[in-house]
DNA sequence: TCTGTTCGTCCGGGACGCTGACAAACTCCG
DNA sequence: CGGAGTTTGTCAGCGTCCCGGACGAACAGA
């Protein structure tokens, strides 16, 4: 009766089959080596069962989170577990050597973990920029050279030997989020990460809402914060050029604020009571908040997560929450990230591991799991 | 072989059904009514085939769009035809008068197209407001007194006899223009309604985005056209208050423009080339395309449909569409409604028709049909 | 040791839909 | 005008999937 578990007679109660059914389904599993017998039961009343369990080493996913400066590659086993991670600096000369380095690594990392890699069924991979399904290719990710130059999809599983889905980082942050962070509950609601960058990745009743040309959730265009007419914000984007990374910096020496290497020393000194410092985090606090608003507005979500290395600062997610209410009667909740610089290759594993299930039985939506599931090996 | 009808051995082919199986089918659908022989074909080599087509008078939806003005009640049979239509005044008692007037024009509708209201299968209404799936409620619906404090969807079933499917006008104004409007090729788009007050439907992915609460679309709240921290546009919404119909008039006024009684003259006036209109349109364009922009960056919809009697007139589009182009690369495709103030309608037989086929076949989206289709009787 | 309970299997059967054979009906062409 | 080729629709038989009920096995408690 422990979780991960199960009787013949309760798999039966469970899915509803006949008892008879149920029997056939586990001898199947069992002769394929998708479960394992565990034990029996004991003290209660009525014959002993014997309970099998799912073999989560029979099956592996790969989660990939490719950003402009690491590479992160994590192993996963059936149950969603990672059993080992690896690291590395992105291979600045872009295209083909990102692909071969992630082979590399996803090797490294099976070796590490004494998984054979053939057992690894698929994987998923989130990156910067737009991916478009046709044609496999990652537009606008000016961070990765001569990515967009290449079938990225289709080399990674020609070097991999399995299928990836690519996916924009962001959304697979947002997946992570519901899958194992803080929208478990929820099936609409926005994950916003500010950092160099600004974007955003949303679910409306469970699925993930992409645009007709993936480009949902590029809030960095939205006409706030500036002269939406003004040319400056043409390429970056009107609310990336005012509360994105360097903008952020900027914003901070024109308000006089000592030289700032970067956004966390402003943090720093916000802390130590900096004025510049709390006018600067002030102004982006407001111009953020008034994109919640404007992304509720649309949306409607249930929530919105606020993640990436400069939005899920406590100040600011503070500062943020104490704005909203001005805005319009009902608050909307605001939460930082649960799961921070770790959402996407979460939501990389838990994307993977989606594509494995719906292969295998058609299903489309992820279990719930206990919390100690997702820990490095 | 024409249009509509089909021969056994086709329907086989069509669903990759055996020829038996499909035998089957029809045969018992004749049985049921649901279908009849319709003729034999002719001219080709083989033996000729008897065709069968949808017997589509054996049953019927009804559409119902509520307005604080109008209700609108359309008759439609299973092949999305509308075979007769009622209008009235909103009864101004509202609440369960309006219930009952409801109930009254189906009864109409019905008999003026001599079918039989027991035929009816199950409906859809589109209301103003934010109806509430649990309760059965509907909130925010200033127009219509009462509303908001009766079980909506609860006591149309036990006037009408049917199920009567609850939903948001804009929303059903959407799926209108998805079904037999100008978004059929489009499963991700948003339907923008500047009317009186301003709001917006949308679908990503084929399927309607509600939000977590219903309010998804509620644009009149985006944060443009004014400070979004007055406290004006904390009830109405500040984009609202920036270009609602009363704001527009408001806008006329304020340039000097001669007394205007409703924001039509102000159009007719521009034609006129009245400088005062011109400036309105100008100004209500600017930041109309300001949230269409917001929308996009959110949303990135395939295009956004104009509708409402104030957002579809070609002047406001052409203005905004001319102006766009100064946002981004990209340019956003954007259409006036092509199905106008029977957008809501329209949807709201396409809703309860899908409601039907959801019913009998488990069917979630609405099959392509010919343009002639939607007519009156 | 007996009773009540639960587990897992065996057997028969129903629902569903497929395959292959075959008769019927039609066009085409010599 | 008649045979060849093609298509339609039916019949018979079969396979798959799952269910229900009966039944023996195994266990706890009195």
């Amino acid at each position: 009766m422990r979780a991960g578990s199960l009787s013949r007679a309760e798999l039966a109660r469970v899915t509803g089959l006949s008892k008879q059914t149920a029997s056939e389904v586990v001898r199947e599993l069992e002769a394929n080596g998708w479960v394992r017998e565990r034990g029996q039961t004991q003290g209660f009343v009525g014959r002993s069962a014997t309970t099998y369990e799912i073999d989560v080493s029979r099956r592996y996913v790969l989660g990939v989170d490719l950003g402009g400066t690491k590479v992160h590659v994590a192993l996963a086993d059936l149950a969603g577990a990672i059993v080992s991670e690896e690291v590395e600096a992105t291979d600045r000369r872009g295209g083909r050597h990102v692909v071969e380095q992630i082979g590399a690594l996803s090797a490294k990392a099976a070796a590490s973990a004494g998984v054979d890699h053939g057992r690894i069924h698929c994987g998923a991979m989130g990156s910067p920029g737009v991916f478009q399904p046709g044609s496999g290719r990652i537009n606008i990710a000016p961070n990765i050279p001569g990515l967009d130059e290449i079938d990225v999809a289709g080399e990674l599983r020609r070097r991999l030997g399995f299928e990836m889905v690519v996916e924009n980082d962001v959304n697979l942050a947002a997946m992570g989020e519901r899958w194992r962070g803080c929208c478990r509950e929820s099936g609409t609601f926005a994950f916003v990460a500010l950092g160099t960058g600004i974007g955003m990745g949303m679910m409306a009743d469970g699925r993930l809402v992409r645009g007709a040309r993936g480009a949902a959730g590029e809030i960095a265009y939205l006409p706030l914060g500036g002269d939406p007419f003004d040319s400056r914000g043409y390429r970056l984007g009107t609310l990336e050029t005012a509360i994105g990374g360097v903008a952020i910096l900027e914003r901070y020496r024109g308000l006089g604020g000592a030289d700032a290497h970067d956004v966390r020393a402003i943090f720093e000194r916000w802390n130590a009571g900096d004025p510049a410092a709390r006018t600067t985090v002030e102004e982006v606090a407001r111009l953020l908040a008034q994109a919640l608003m404007a992304v509720r507005a649309v949306l409607d979500p249930e929530l919105i997560v606020l993640g990436g290395s400069i939005g899920a600062r406590p100040e600011l997610v503070d500062a943020v929450r104490s704005l909203l209410p001005r805005f319009m009667p009902e608050p909307l909740r605001v939460e930082p990230s649960a799961l921070g610089s770790r959402a996407a290759i979460v939501g990389a594993v838990g994307t993977a591991l989606l594509a494995l299930y719906d292969a295998m039985f058609g299903v489309t939506d992820l279990p719930a799991e206990p919390d100690d599931a997702v820990t490095a090996a």
